[in-house]
DNA sequence: TGTTGCGTTATTGTTGACAATAATGCCCTG
DNA sequence: CAGGGCATTATTGTCAACAATAACGCAACA
């Protein structure tokens, strides 16, 4: 029962894994002694990670209530990929004008590790590492403020796909990841040959292409509108 | 000693002010107990206060040593204004193109309350309120997530020009109250005119203006180098 | 039968005592 | 007298018991 792997960060990222993958569905209440005895941890410590999920808006902290698991809003998703459009071409321009070799070859590497997770199928290690692709782009870039604010959406990213991509009418379209990493590619050799123009457009492209993909349709009129109608008194 | 006001809230804007005003230097540190007892707050409390100071970057939380106040660095500050530009100038332009006479009003009504605290001399309120007028536009421009990150930097950026603005040279220059205050009325009328990419331009030269302001020299070369050289380890 | 009020239970929030850790100063030694 | 190690002290980190709160179900009444 007891992992080893116990720290925050891991847990964490396990309870990151599961919102992404579904196996932990928007609303999910989180209750904070099943998750300690399922992790072994202290109530403490799940606590701060229920906060530091919180901050990420992966869980929403209900205050005397309960955790539960979030459900970005279309329009929040939307804006989402707008701050993402405005940030990461801001770090693509400034990141494809000084690119090195070595830096070249870490986004290769990273690239490779992208499509051996493809070729293995590994689903949630995949949007993990394709995530973490835009976010060595802003690390490269050397720009920890816009990179910080990448950490706080790519999460949020990722749990706005898992929720719009397929859950609706499922029109055929399963997976695009091969899509994403070829897109990911294209991207990769633009900033290296100091394309800066075609780099953020191919960018900006390819996070309109994943917004595309996404059924985001007006909001459905469920009992919930009740309490965000009255959320503002 | 122990004042009526002594909630989370209150407590974090008086430590921020206290900060912003030079009260408390960076670099200081800032012991629980010792906050503790100062606000009559419980330990724990102090530690949320202190976990939040430190996400707006306000303070630095070294594990099992403690909390000092930040001090950012000038390439920090360069890119603090960098992500400024970028994000109030998308703002001003989704406010600009819809902004409604109700919109118009609560900005209006918001400097006139920043004109009474520069009359009334109340410098640390005068601050909070310039920040407060650029949170206010994203918060009318209704995007909640670009707002989210101007409440993560704003802070920082006043911590910055206290930081910066006459700590060197005092070049005759002691405040820009007034400049800022009417750069504000200005940006104002071209929002509540839909002038779009006047506001636009308006906002990005008036945060170039702030920036400009500020003596951000390559770096003093002082002992505090010694960490920064020998905190990649 | 539907609803309102109350009592119980389950869950979160807080506190204070204790443990772990790092800073400090002292003493001992070379 | 300088340097290094050790003991002391000051400070942060953790935990477990307790308090406060909200959810739930039951029962009484209209």
């Amino acid at each position: 029962m007891n992992n080893k792997t116990n720290d925050l960060d891991t847990v964490y990222q396990r309870i990151w894994e599961a919102i992404v993958a579904h196996k932990l569905l928007p609303g999910t209440r989180l209750k904070e002694e099943e998750l300690s005895e399922t992790f072994g941890l202290s109530r403490g410590f799940v606590r701060k990670l229920l906060l530091q999920l919180s901050y990420h808006k992966l869980v929403n902290l209900v205050p005397n209530s309960g955790a539960f698991v979030a459900e970005p809003s279309p329009e929040e998703a939307r804006e989402i990929f707008q701050a993402r459009r405005l940030i990461e071409a801001e770090l693509v321009r400034e990141l494809a004008s000084k690119c090195t070799a070595r830096e070249k070859t870490l986004l290769q590497e990273h690239l490779e590790r992208e499509h051996q997770a493809i070729e293995q199928g590994q689903q949630s290690l995949r949007i993990r590492l394709s995530g973490e692709f835009h976010l060595l782009i802003g690390k490269l870039a050397n720009k920890p403020v816009l990179t910080s604010f990448l950490h706080e959406i790519i999460p949020r990213s990722s749990l706005i796909v898992a929720l719009y991509q397929d859950a609706g009418g499922r029109k055929g379209k399963t997976h695009h990841s091969g899509l994403s990493c070829s897109e990911h590619n294209e991207l990769l050799d633009a900033i290296a040959d100091h394309q800066v123009e075609r780099a953020v457009q191919l960018m900006v492209d390819h996070l309109d292409e994943i917004e595309a993909q996404l059924q985001l349709e007006p909001a459905a009129d469920e009992d919930v509108n009740l309490k965000h109608i009255f959320a503002e008194i």
